[in-house]
RNA sequence: GACCCGUUCGUCUAGAGGCCUAGGACACUGGCCUUUCACGCCGGCAACACGGGUUCGAAUCCCGUACGGGUCGCCA
């Protein structure tokens, strides 16, 4: 037994979405779990849309989500081995050249559409004979080639879906290398599976008529298929394909909007499956739960909010060592003490700044009718306040007021902090220091 | 249009003929705890898309309908 290797093939012509990184995920997590290899393999074959930025954008997502891979290659870099194949399928007549233009293609499959049948490729270009071909050559007509496929139901056993079956009936022959001489993913891919030594194919189930046709093609070139894995796509929050709306559902967007790479990972590995979504804390975690056999067949959905939520639960169980880089860089001081109050209220990192300057910037303070201010005011401990300040100026308050609980603190965080919720005040105070709350408890706006 | 897949609480799902007065998780919600909030603990709300059939018995099997997703590219 080979070990194991999945890939992630990306073609650089946009930026990666969610649908793109749970994919990427997903093979990503498989091969951690076994203790395989994962592999990135930049799928450039069609170099009219492909960019270099695409290609740095999309690395730049995957090692912001903390994925490494073990090996990597493009296609481009490929064409001989996939020119070599091609030769191969030709010569045991599994390739044919084909002539008819894309518009001639195009209109065929419409009046086969209008008269309710499949649009299949009918093989006219097989019934050309070789003086046939050999003028329409000589005439400066530049062929294409395609992948005969033989007319059985493929079938396997799918690692999400279970059995699966296509028949070939229903698919055209593909088309593997176009006129102006570039080669086709459907043919690129298997070249590079085979080459690689690839495993386990995991992706969408849009894939599943292609993974059917490729099963031919692996065994056409003397190979032998993966093990093939699809599963449901994901669907947005309304349960539209998600596709419509990739726009705000970008890697880069949600990085931007402040979600954090574990919260991506720890949704879209578990989106879809029998297991409980869960805030983890690392990646290790993410990998540890994984089972691609508890995926569903059923289509999921996205939602952006439950992502959030997802978020907030990871930042409040963040420890100050893990953000306190990120907290420097944002301005945020207070150390230790400050993130440990502040952590359970808020959404993102960034909003643990707004905390921060309502502590130390001026703010109006709301102050409440009634003698706990007053009293606060000349219990409020001299000298530095600390960690334990808090707790033996409310204990003064009480004894001087005969108040407790909600009565006494209600108004101290609004005279504090002008708000009714928020952090525990315990971590808030060291920062705000001695002056402003004293200032606030007297009403200034300070 | 044809073909494939799917449809169980708001959401992700468990469920492969009697174990289901349908289970869990998240969300929502009531209470407890607590020097607010959160956390934690205890409780609650809430679903088998619809219609036929098969069967002593169906969420589970069959047929049909509706709805959703996917595929049918000289894209990947």
């Amino acid at each position: 037994m080979s070990k194991t290797l999945v890939r992630f093939a990306p073609s650089p012509t946009g930026n990666l979405h969610v649908g793109n990184m749970r994919t990427a995920l997903v093979n990503y997590l498989y091969a951690r779990k076994v203790g395989g290899d994962f592999m990135l393999r930049i799928d450039d074959t069609d170099d009219e849309r492909s960019t270099p930025e695409f290609e740095a954008s999309i690395r730049h997502d995957l090692q912001w989500m903390g994925m490494d891979w073990d090996q990597e290659d493009r296609q481009s870099s490929r064409i001989d081995r996939y020119m070599a194949a091609l030769d191969q399928l030709v010569q045991s007549g599994r390739a044919y050249k084909c002539f008819e233009t894309q518009d001639e293609l195009s209109l065929k499959r419409k009046s086969q559409l209008a008269a309710g049948r499949p649009p299949v490729y009918d093989r006219a270009a097989l019934k050309l004979t070789a003086e046939e071909i050999a003028a329409k050559e000589a005439a400066g007509e530049k062929p294409h080639y395609r992948f005969m496929l033989e007319d059985v139901t493929v079938a396997w056993n799918d690692l999400v879906r279970g059995d699966v079956a296509v028949p070939m009936s229903s698919l055209s022959d593909p088309v593997i290398l176009r006129a102006d001489g570039r080669v086709i993913y459907t043919l690129a891919s298997v070249v590079d599976d085979m080459d690689h030594g690839v495993t386990h194919i995991l992706r969408g189930e849009d894939h599943t008529t292609n993974s059917a046709a490729q099963i031919q093609l692996f065994e056409a070139l003397g190979g032998k298929a993966p093990e093939m894995g699809h599963f449901a796509l994901l669907a947005g929050a309304d349960g539209e394909g998600l596709s419509k709306r990739l726009g705000s559902l970008s890697i880069a967007s949600l990085r931007e909007d402040g979600i954090l790479p574990i919260a991506v990972a720890s949704l879209l590995a578990r989106i879809g499956t029998s297991d409980p979504v869960e805030a983890r804390q690392s990646m290790g975690q993410v990998i540890e739960g994984f089972d691609i056999t508890r995926f569903g067949r059923a289509t999921p959905r996205f939602d952006p909010e439950e992502l959030k939520m997802i978020n907030s639960k990871v930042i409040g169980g963040l420890d100050y060592t893990d953000i306190a880089s990120a907290l420097e860089a944002l301005g945020v001081g207070g150390g230790d003490l400050f993130w440990h109050a502040v952590r359970g209220n808020i959404n993102r990192i960034e909003d643990a700044k707004m905390w921060y300057d309502i502590a130390t910037q001026p703010i109006t303070p709301q102050i409440e009718a009634g003698n706990v201010i007053t009293a606060a005011i000349t219990a409020l401990p001299e000298g530095e306040m600390t960690a334990e300040t808090w707790g033996q100026w409310t204990k003064a308050i009480m004894a001087a007021t005969g108040e407790k609980g909600r009565a006494v603190f209600m108004p101290l965080r609004l005279a504090l902090t002008g708000q009714s919720a928020g952090p525990e005040l315990k971590g808030v105070l060291p920062v705000m220091g001695r002056d402003r709350i004293l200032a606030r408890l007297n009403g200034e706006a300070a």
